[in-house]
DNA sequence: CCTGGGGCCTGACATTTGTCACCGACCGGG
DNA sequence: CCCGGTCGGTGACAAATGTCAGGCCCCAGG
C-alpha cells in the first residue's frame, strides 16, 4: 500500500482527487493539506511514501515544499501537479528533487500510474511541459536584470523600482533596456509578460 | 435523479468531480465536456437538468456557455464553479441566467447541495465572492475606456492600441488618462492590472 | 599581471507617455 | 429646443521612459 500526502488549496479538487486515488487498490491518501506549511508538518508527522503537491499553494509554493521535503525526508518522493505549467517551474522542481511533474489535464489513471512510478523510484515529466521547457530554453537574463524586471512587473514607475531594489534610477533603466532587448519586447511591460510566461522571473 | 452535465478543461479535475458527484444517490453525471462548444452540443443532445461549468474553458468561457444554454434550454439550470473569482464574472454570470456560483475551495458536500438547490429552482452564490463583488462595486469605466484599457493590458504601445481600436493615438491617450484617473493608478499598466482584478475588463 | 565580464552608476538625447484645454458630432431626457 | 454626457479628435506641454556612450569597482581565468 502506497501512503500518499495530498496538498491543494482548493477543497473541492483536493477531495475529488483523494476520492479518485482512494479507489485504487494499492493507494491510500493518508493526509490532506491546504497550505504548504500544513503539508510540511503533516509530512513530518506521518512520513508518507509520496507527496502529491499542487504548484500553487497560499503560502509556500509546491516546489518549495518539495525541496524542503527532499532535504528532510528523503524517503518521501515528491511530485507536482499543476494547472499552469511554466517552464521555469519545471526546472526549479527538478533541481529541487521532484520526481514527477504533470498537468491537471491528465486523466486519473495517468496520475495513479505516475504515483506508482515515482514511488518505485522512477521519474515522470509531462511530455508537453517538457517540450515547452526545452523550447523556452535557459533564461538569458542576468540576476540583476531578472530582479529589476520582476519589480517592474506590476507596472511600477522606475523611481519605485529603484527604491525597492536599492539602485539608482539610471541603472534600473539600463537593466530594463537590456532585458527588453534580450526578450525581443517593445517595452518593459511586454518584456515582463514574456519573462513571466517563460518562467524567467 | 438529477442529470448533470459537467464542463471543465482539466481532465483530472473533471473526472474527479464526476466521481464525487456520482457517489451521491440522487445525482448522475450524464456528460462531460472539455470545451465550451462541446458542452453546448452535449447539452442540446442530452438535455441535462443541471450544467456545472468551469469559468475558464479553452474556447467560450463558462458564462458565455451558460448564457446560451439559458436562452436555448431554459429547463437546464446552470451553475459556475471557478478557481479565480473576479467580481465582474459574477455579475455577468447572474445577468446571464446562472443560478449558482461558487469557488473550487468549497467542499464536495456543498457542491452537491448547491446542485440540488439549483435544480429545485433556487439560487446560491458563494458568500465570499458575493462580498467581494459588492465591495468592488460597479465599473466606473465607460465602454470605450474599458476597451482601450483591455488592449493596453498586454503592454502594447499607444500606436498599436490605436490601430487595433481604430482610433487616433491622441484619443487613445485621453481614454487611458481618464481610466488611470478613475482607477487611482499611477500609469496605464497599473490601471489595467487593477481593472482586471476587479473584473472591469 | 592584466583582461574581460558583470554589477553599478552618470549624463545626454530622442521618443513615448500622461495631462490638460478645447473642439465638433451625436443622442436622449427634461 | 437646449442641456448634459459620451464618443472622437487636435494641439501643446511636462514627465517618464528607452537608448547609448562611457566611467568606476571587483573578481575570476588565462
Amino acid at each position: 500500500m502506497i501512503r500518499i500526502l495530498l496538498a491543494d488549496d482548493e477543497h473541492l479538487i483536493r477531495g475529488a482527487i483523494a476520492a479518485l486515488l482512494g479507489l485504487e487498490e494499492d493507494l491510500e491518501v493518508v493526509a490532506q493539506a491546504a497550505t504548504g506549511a500544513e503539508a510540511l508538518s503533516l509530512a513530518r508527522a506521518l512520513r508518507p511514501d509520496v507527496a502529491v503537491l499542487d504548484l500553487q499553494l497560499p503560502d509556500l509554493d509546491g516546489v518549495a515544499v518539495a525541496t524542503t521535503l527532499h532535504a528532510e525526508l528523503p524517503s518521501c518522493r515528491t511530485m507536482i501537479v499543476t494547472s499552469h505549467g511554466l517552464p521555469g517551474h519545471l526546472k526549479r522542481a527538478l533541481t529541487g528533487g521532484v520526481r514527477g511533474f504533470l498537468a491537471k489535464t491528465v486523466s486519473a489513471e495517468v496520475l495513479a500510474t505516475v504515483v506508482r512510478t515515482v514511488h518505485a523510484g522512477g521519474r515522470y515529466v509531462d511530455p508537453q511541459l517538457a517540450a515547452e521547457a526545452i523550447s523556452a530554453g535557459d533564461s538569458p537574463l542576468t540576476t540583476r536584470e531578472a530582479d529589476v524586471l520582476a519589480l517592474a512587473g506590476d507596472g511600477a514607475p522606475v523611481e519605485e523600482i529603484a527604491r525597492r531594489a536599492a539602485l539608482s534610477p539610471g541603472t534600473v533603466r539600463n537593466y530594463l533596456s537590456s532585458a527588453v532587448g534580450k526578450t525581443g519586447a517593445a517595452n518593459r511591460h511586454e518584456a515582463a509578460r514574456i519573462a513571466r510566461s517563460r518562467g524567467w522571473i
